[in-house]
DNA sequence: CCAAAAGTGTTAGGAATACACCCATGT
DNA sequence: ACATGGGTGTATTCCTAACACTTTTGG
């Protein structure tokens, strides 16, 4: 999060990113936690620059985190409730982190500019788990991959966002064919189930669910990968197009 | 359009409507024309108070356009390309009307504001077109019905919106059982067929589709209809829950 | 009685699901 | 050989599309 600046941004007008990854059977969300005393959490956030397309800031605010350049990403939901601000949570995190803000720390001053009541077009984002490499900002303590399951608890309405973009992953995980955002380049039909299983926290039938898939006619079949396993040997794909 | 004034409104934001309504066959959109001279077309819009959510003042927006306070709407997608803008339009507009605008209108006072780099969401609203008193604002010239095959050419991305609009509405129509909101309190099965036929541009199966809506047990069947045709009258519905 | 249009039933096709079997792999 | 997990084929169910027939209405 950089300083804000009335004139560089947008006012009142903000992005929010559920960035999700797939790994161990579990899918997740990158979430920051900021640096202060009494554990704020909050989605990836970033404003709009006066002279770049939304789509163009929602990049970059992912790449930002991410590292990764050529990202998929779709808005979901607008969220604009009627006095929608952190300015609890931050008065809050003030309060209990005194000491370390200071005077001249920006957070001071920005807080009027940073508390307004926002607006926030909610991205979500489907990356390759093994790709990213999580970027704290200046103001974090950590940043981690949690399962969707067991988020924690984030300041406003970012848990609803989670969930809002879930939903919208589901719907259209079959129509744009984007589940293969979250997995690596190369990957096994089993590798697939389990990513939707997942996402869809139900299972799927082996053998009708491999058809499934390669009724998609997206998926180029490879030499097989052999594991080591007393078992037959799957074979590997890779999606193209 | 009021004049917006920079505190009563989050800046930069907008909000643009595309209201379908549903007649003689044909599904249309509700279009202003604007009371200057050069052909001058947009979608009714308008701007977030600081105090109020941005559904609800897409439902005031769309109240003051068409005097019906309880109307089906929902947000469909965010427009925030680079640069997007009215001002050339209304630099165009002022240069053909320079005589009528004069020195004091609000368009000159707040020229500034208005040409601001905006970032617009996106509302449709579905109607039933008998309710509706179509509301000019002061500055359009009419304000009128246009089958969405045959729209005016609008200003910024308008057109583009409508199509977006009709895009989700499609997507959407059987999921929530929104079609109705299109149609007077009761109607005949065929008037709603004709409207499906109408939204997606093709013909439906006279019998399958009375299975198909029957199924959704939505509807509660009434009396039958007489016109005075030489033929079976059909059944009145009515849309439930 | 007839034409027109509405209502309903019946059949056929195809997709999604369930069931079953065979094959490759390393111990 | 055998246990394990992967690949594929077949049957069943279910939903949708297509076809057909009957009923009601006013002239």
């Amino acid at each position: 999060m950089h300083v804000p600046g009335e004139k560089k941004y947008i006012q009142q007008l903000s992005i929010d990113c559920v960035i999700f990854g797939y790994q161990q059977r579990q899918l997740k969300v990158l979430i920051p936690k900021l640096d202060f005393t009494g554990d704020f959490w909050a989605l990836p956030s970033g404003y709009i620059q006066q002279q770049e397309g939304i789509d163009q800031a929602a990049r970059r605010i992912l790449e930002e985190r991410t590292g990764i350049k050529d990202i998929y990403l779709e808005q979901f939901r607008v969220f604009g409730a009627t006095e929608r601000t952190n300015r609890p949570y931050l008065e809050q995190l003030i309060q209990l982190n005194e000491e370390k803000i200071g005077n001249q720390h920006f957070i001071r001053q920005e807080f009027e500019w940073i508390t307004q009541r926002f607006v926030s077009i909610g991205y979500y984002a489907l990356v390759d788990i093994n790709q990213v490499i999580p970027q704290k900002s200046e103001i974090d303590e950590s940043m981690g991959w949690y399962n969707y399951k067991e988020l924690p608890t984030m300041i406003m309405d970012h848990n609803d966002m989670v969930d809002k973009a879930l939903e919208t992953l589901r719907l259209n995980i079959d129509q744009k064919l984007i589940a293969f955002n979250l997995l690596p380049e190369t990957f096994t039909m089993k590798e697939v189930q389990e990513l939707y299983e997942a996402i869809f926290d139900k299972p799927f039938a082996r053998n009708n669910f491999q058809k499934k898939i390669l009724d998609l006619n997206v998926l180029e079949r490879l030499e097989k990968k052999f594991t080591g396993a007393a078992n037959k040997a799957p074979y590997l794909y890779r999606f193209q197009k």
